[in-house]
DNA sequence: ACCGTTCCATGAGCAGTTCTCATACCTTGA
DNA sequence: TCAAGGTATGAGAACTGCTCATGGAACGGT
């Protein structure tokens, strides 16, 4: 009697699994997904059956993955989103060159306000059924890779050569070299007084290099919440910053931004996804247009008045 | 009503989709799957329906991908096997370091002959719960990377470097230069008088530019069918060739090989895998092993008697 | 032109699976 | 001890996928 045992989980099956991986429980998932609690505490023991291995610890305060449900978690999300890829593209397939489908962007807050705009309304022009969703994340801890890494995000633009090694499975590629400057409030008089103000996504081993370098260093630094903060604090003369030129985009007159010459500290700007992802239509269809687009911003970049 | 269209296909749709691509026919994919024609049809047919595109164009012959079902099997195969991996990892991830389940491995002939097996030795002495599966595959058209990216094989050993730049989708990485020789009859009088036995697997492009850099060319080329064939040829006096070393590994006496000295052709061998699989604990273990036993070899391959 | 073969398509009915509903169980905090 | 969170479980309804039986279409040999 060889009980034909059927070992694959089934999309609905994945899909239970990630909603009480981000939801944190049984009850909390069966509300997202539409379904009784009853259907989620059967799926899942169906899923563990299947696998062989407890995937979620069930407690009073909900339930939570054991590291087998981890791993499971993080395959399951990127097969959802293969299984969608695959209707878009076979979808997409009769006319060629034409992307469609969703496509989760993960990007730090001054890509996402500064970079992305541009190259999404190209995008959206040249490719009418594709629908980009951005997704601001701080590029701290595991960053905009690990969102990509965890299968929640299709693309991310991140800064690139940090301390962190790329995640097993990632691609990265370089878009653009971004220079610091230094910004300060417009006509004060003695700017080296201020205190500097930094904030914790800053990663600080891009310009520390360069601080060693100089003869003077800042009386005091200041914590902000996020690079809007600091240039709104610099903006009201409470303190100057160095910072990367997308954060400058857009600044008020009230700040004043100096060129550091040949010698400023940058950082690498670039995308990272999974190399399954890269063959998919709509993610080749982003890159192409980030690598048409941000050359462009670059020029201006690096030419602040 | 918004009927709630479940679009994503289920496991069996999918491997139902590959049986037909594999088979050529609904028919004789029903046979291998061990279901009825009916069972098949009616799959596929539902499929057709979940992305709203023909996947088979249907005929007396059988039934071919259309484009669209091209790219559908294509992630079908990969979502199988990702599937597979979720398995494997999340039951092995409670004792860690542990990596268990098959290993679907596509080499061309030589590296299958006499690269792989002290690999594959260390590599089941360690993980005892691992699976590997050889496939030889000719390293024309697409060659073993193509098996990858088809989703046929989850890590292939390959030459790098050639003329077809890398499948979108797809990692790679050296192991090994692995140098060419002159392989002749052993105590033959004039060795440069014999035809050159060539094969369609040996792509002259590594050893083109070493043969333009020569001072005699050969009289005439015989065409083999693989590299064991022309090793023979020359064994039995038939003519001399120009192989890769791994070819070359316990070549019988009758055989004299030389060392072409520093400008020798060579050839750079390597693996290919997604990044998707990368991550898994089978391909790192796999990795690992031939980083570790590889180098060995190299030096027995650069020295030969 | 016929007939036999070899494909795929289709409809009805059965079997297994997955939901819902109702209820039981456990733990914690008041 | 009770109320309020959470999950587990059993029985039946709804659904899905399979098989069986049959039909239709194209090709090839005679």
């Amino acid at each position: 009697m060889a009980r034909t045992t059927d070992t694959d989980l089934a999309p609905h099956e994945l899909r239970v699994l990630v909603a009480v991986a981000d939801t944190g429980g049984f009850s909390a998932a069966a509300g997202t997904l539409g379904v009784t609690q009853s259907a989620v505490s059967h799926s899942v023991r169906g899923s563990e059956r299947k696998i062989g291995a407890v995937l979620f610890d069930r407690g009073r305060t909900g339930a939570r993955p054991t590291p087998a449900g981890d791993k499971a978690v993080v395959y399951a999300r990127r097969i959802l989103r293969l299984l969608d890829i695959l209707n878009a593209e076979a979808r997409g397939a009769a006319r060629s060159d034409v992307a469609e489908g969703p496509l989760r962007i993960a990007a730090f807050r001054s890509a996402a306000l500064h970079l992305l705009p541009p190259v999404l309304q190209r995008l959206r022009a040249r490719h009418h059924g594709i629908e980009p969703r951005v997704r601001i994340v701080r590029e701290v801890g595991r960053g905009t890779a690990g969102e990509v890494a965890d299968g929640k995000a299709d693309i991310a633009i991140a800064t690139l050569g940090g301390s962190a090694p790329l995640p097993p499975g990632l691609i990265a590629s370089g878009l653009l070299e971004e220079p610091y400057a230094l910004v300060h409030p417009a006509g004060h008089a003695a700017p080296r007084s201020l205190p500097l103000v930094d904030w914790a996504e800053n990663c600080g081993s891009y310009t520390r290099d360069w601080w060693t370098a100089q003869d003077w260093i800042p009386k005091a630094t200041v914590e902000a919440e996020d690079d809007g903060a600091v240039l709104s604090l610099v903006s009201g003369g409470h303190g100057m910053a160095i910072m990367p030129a997308l954060s400058l985009v857009g600044a008020a007159d009230s700040v004043a931004i100096t060129d550091l010459g040949l010698g400023r500290p940058t950082r690498q700007v670039g995308y990272v996804t999974t190399s399954e992802l890269a063959g998919s239509a709509v993610v080749r269809a982003l890159v192409r247009e980030l690598r048409a687009t941000v050359p462009q911003c670059a020029g201006l970049l690096n030419s602040e008045p």
